[in-house]
DNA sequence: CAGTGAGCGAGCTTCCGCTTGACTT
């Protein structure tokens, strides 16, 4: 038996400190947290100054058993959950659910997993700070208040089952203000003039000489008059300045900088990141993946430096101890680096292996030296204008950290490629190849992709690391947001061409604005944060979470009483509450259109049950109102009366096949045909507006065709299974559900009886599951 | 897999942060 039980949040962490500790230390994990708010109501006694009620969670009763039984056994009990306010919590909740006494239990912290760091720590252990619990407490209530306060508005208001809080409906407001951001923009031209000169490099080899003018133009009508200036113009260099410039690496990697750097170099989501990022975790390679923390340890420092020395050598060294900047953060990890950085790369998916790779590459660059760059700028003088053409050039001296790893950026904007320019003298007359004034137009913002949001809200100070891939997931879940692509839209530019003293005038055309993988905001999500701003202006502001943070900030430092802070922050936030759940004249987001001409019923758009939906007449008419649900590409905002009223022109009959009607209507999977209860999914080229009877019974016999290619077997015993092809391969289909063929299992050879044990199995297997997925 | 949207009103939904599994289609 152990004398000594320590705890710490997570198993991984507890095998690897199991092995410096020896026998007489059990190391157990907590998972996490293993108490939270009652799941019932608000888990908070309103009549008992915010009293939390707090409940083991369901999925922790076993564990909760299990660290009982073993810290009755110990002598003592380490609390050695992180060292930031939830960690600090956690141990209090421990505590308090295994019945610890002071004299039994202690608390210790460390910020590195290393044998060093853990003895130490056990040496200087310290009480539960009550006060940083505290703070917790308040965070988590004011979370809970906020969160099960305004949802149930929402579905009143709005639409059942969305939800609003602390984080996500910011994060929404983002997106919808980004949007906003984007329609309002008026793009503006000017004119970007380049040249192209002759000169002679060293080997006498002519080479061009590519040169910017310093300023653009607003017209057309200017820069063509720049342009016939320089038909007869003597072009020669007036001015050559050298001077060194710097690049320094980035530093380590964080959760939001991975997700960021996996998502621009790799492609990943910021799920995806973190499911590959916890399977490295897990197998030991790489550190904690949910930190704020830049911070390398003492021990990561040395080795990382003997490793460059041992690739690169001594100058590529350069040691750097990075402080982290982020709003809010609260450093109980490291930095997320590479458990032993001598390991170049890893066993593993190849998923695995390039994120290890680019771990591996940001820690090792982190501590090598700057990049140094020779930029060159040359002045090129014109003989019959004022403005000057500007050469630029850029040599790398010394490459430093560029030799493992370059952090990318989001930017699209036009690249200044600058490279070595050729050897010029001050006074040099230059031949000139042609110049062009090329219109340009200024960019609009770009939407934000998954991790392009982290990175905002990180900055803001709002979320936790543990929670930016589910605040990014629920806010697609609820509907709010959708990640999509947009395809770009074609314009016209002028370019102008001075060449052998000849302008060419020409108008092209050119691709602009294509996005891949942003986030649009929905009508909901749209509809629900236009409503919250009007109402909890307070909450969506950028900088609530900030300002909360200070008042926690006071708490844990025993300032003021956690509950003090919610009572006030209650008393202003739950009357105004009431208030919006009273305005009940009309549905929110509701937006009228204007007449419909054939009726005289008003035609109006809203937030349905099932989302958007255009609506001819109102509920309160004896004549029931008409209901069509906007498609995919329509918006509430911009839909106009006529593209409503096109709406409701489906479903369309198209007369009559082997004595059914056929009609065609536009559903949730896109346009389809209805004919004898079956439905036909229309091919893209065919538009439901305009297809012929003749086409639609075409597709109705392809499709009777396909069915019958897609039936394996079906058992005279009972027409109801089917064994069928799927896309999936062969399965079972009986009462509208599909169950699955073991995969040894030749299809064909399947008897009744067979089939009938196969559903019976599936039907019992998966009664108790479902939820969390439905939930999540 | 593809009807829905008024009205009656039961019974449901929901937050943020800590952790890891056990799950489809």
């Amino acid at each position: 038996m152990s004398k000594n039980l320590v705890i710490v949040e997570s198993p991984a962490k507890a095998k690897t400190i199991e092995q410096f500790l020896g026998k007489d230390y059990k190391v157990l994990s907590s998972f996490g947290h293993v108490r939270d708010l009652s799941e019932k109501g608000f888990g908070i006694d309103f009549e008992n100054n915010y009293q939390p009620q707090y409940e083991v969670s369901k999925d922790k009763l076993k564990l909760v058993g299990e660290l009982k039984k073993a810290a009755k056994e110990a002598d003592m009990v380490w609390l050695a959950s992180d060292e930031d306010r939830e960690g600090e919590a956690i141990s209090w909740h421990l505590s308090e659910v295994l019945e610890l006494t002071k004299e039994k239990s202690k608390r210790i912290v460390f910020h590195e997993i290393t044998k060093n760091a853990i003895l130490n720590a056990i040496e200087h252990p310290r009480e539960i700070d009550i006060n940083l619990v505290d703070a917790q407490q308040a965070r988590r209530v004011l979370d809970r208040i906020v969160g099960f306060e305004l949802s149930p508005v929402l579905w009143r208001k709005i639409k059942p089952s969305l939800s609003a809080g602390r984080v996500q409906s910011v994060a929404v407001r983002l997106i919808v203000d980004r949007e906003r951001e984007i329609q309002k923009f008026n793009s503006e031209a000017s004119f970007r003039v380049t040249a192209i000169f002759l000169v002679p490099d060293k080997n006498n080899k002519i080479v061009e000489l590519k040169a910017e003018l310093q300023n653009r133009f607003n017209t057309k009508e200017e820069a063509m008059l720049f342009l016939e200036k320089c038909k007869e113009a003597q072009y020669h260099i007036e001015n050559i300045v050298t001077r060194p410039a710097k690049k320094s690496p980035a530093p380590p990697f964080t959760t939001s900088t991975l997700q960021q750097e996996a998502a621009r170099k790799l492609g990943y989501s910021v799920t995806q990141t973190m499911i590959i990022a916890q399977k490295l975790y897990e197998a030991g390679k790489i550190t904690y993946m949910r930190t704020d923390s830049v911070n390398l340890s003492d021990l990561a420092l040395g080795t990382t430096k003997a490793e460059i020395i041992s690739m690169a050598g001594e100058k590529y060294v350069h040691v750097r101890k990075y402080q982290t900047k982020s709003k809010g953060a609260q450093e109980a990890h490291e930095a997320i680096r590479p458990s032993y950085i001598n390991q170049h790369e890893i066993e593993g998916s190849s998923q695995e292996k390039r994120l290890y790779e680019l771990i591996w590459k940001r820690t090792i660059a982190s501590q090598m030296a700057d990049a140094e760059i020779e930029k060159t700028t040359a002045t090129i003088g014109i003989s019959t204008a004022t403005e000057k053409f500007i050469a630029n050039g850029e040599v790398l001296t010394f490459d430093g950290f560029l030799r493992v790893y370059l952090e990318s950026t989001d930017e699209e904007g036009e690249q200044e490629n600058s490279s070595i320019l050729p050897p010029l003298k001050v006074n040099e007359q230059l031949n000139v190849q042609n110049i062009v004034a090329q219109e340009r137009f200024s960019l609009k913002p770009p939407r934000y992709g998954e991790a392009s949001l982290v990175r905002k809200l990180e900055e803001l100070g709002i979320g936790r690391p543990s929670t930016y891939a589910p605040t990014i997931s629920t806010v697609q879940n609820r509907g709010y947001v959708e990640k999509g692509d947009r395809e770009g839209d074609v314009r016209n530019f002028t370019m102008l061409t001075l060449k052998d003293k000849k302008i060419k005038d020409e108008i092209k055309q050119e691709n602009f604005g294509a996005e891949k993988s942003k986030l649009f905001p929905t009508d909901i999500g749209i509809v629900v944060t236009d409503f919250l701003n009007e109402f909890f202006p307070n909450i969506m502001d950028y900088n609530f979470t900030a300002n909360v943070e200070k008042e926690f900030d006071h708490i844990a430092e025993g300032e003021i009483k956690w509950t003090k802070t919610i009572d006030t922050f209650y008393k202003d936030f739950h009357p105004v509450v009431e208030a919006s759940k009273a305005r009940s004249e009309h549905k929110v987001g509701e937006r009228v259109l204007g007449i419909d001409p054939k009726t005289g019923r008003q035609v109006s758009v809203k937030i349905g049950r099932f989302g958007p939906v255009a609506q001819i007449g109102i509920a309160e008419e004896e004549e029931k109102p008409l209901f069509a649900s906007l498609l995919k590409n329509q918006s509430m905002e911009t839909i106009t009366l006529d593209d409503v009223l096109e709406l409701f022109k489906l479903p369309r009959s198209l007369g009559q096949y082997e004595d059914k009607e056929m009609t065609v209507a536009i559903g949730r999977f896109g346009p389809y045909i209805k004919h004898d209860n079956k439905f036909i999914s229309l091919p893209k080229e065919e538009d439901p507006m305009t297809i012929s009877s003749e086409t639609a019974v075409e597709l109705i016999i392809k499709k009777r065709e396909d069915d019958i290619n897609k039936m394996i077997k079906v058992f005279p015993e009972n027409p109801d299974i089917q064994l069928l092809n799927g896309r999936f391969g062969p399965y079972i289909s009986y009462k509208k559900k599909n169950y699955k063929i073991p995969k040894k299992q030749d299809p064909s050879l399947l008897t009744f009886e067979e089939c009938m044990t196969l559903i019976e199995e599936e039907d019992k297997s998966d009664k108790p599951k479902k939820r969390r997925f439905t939930k999540k």
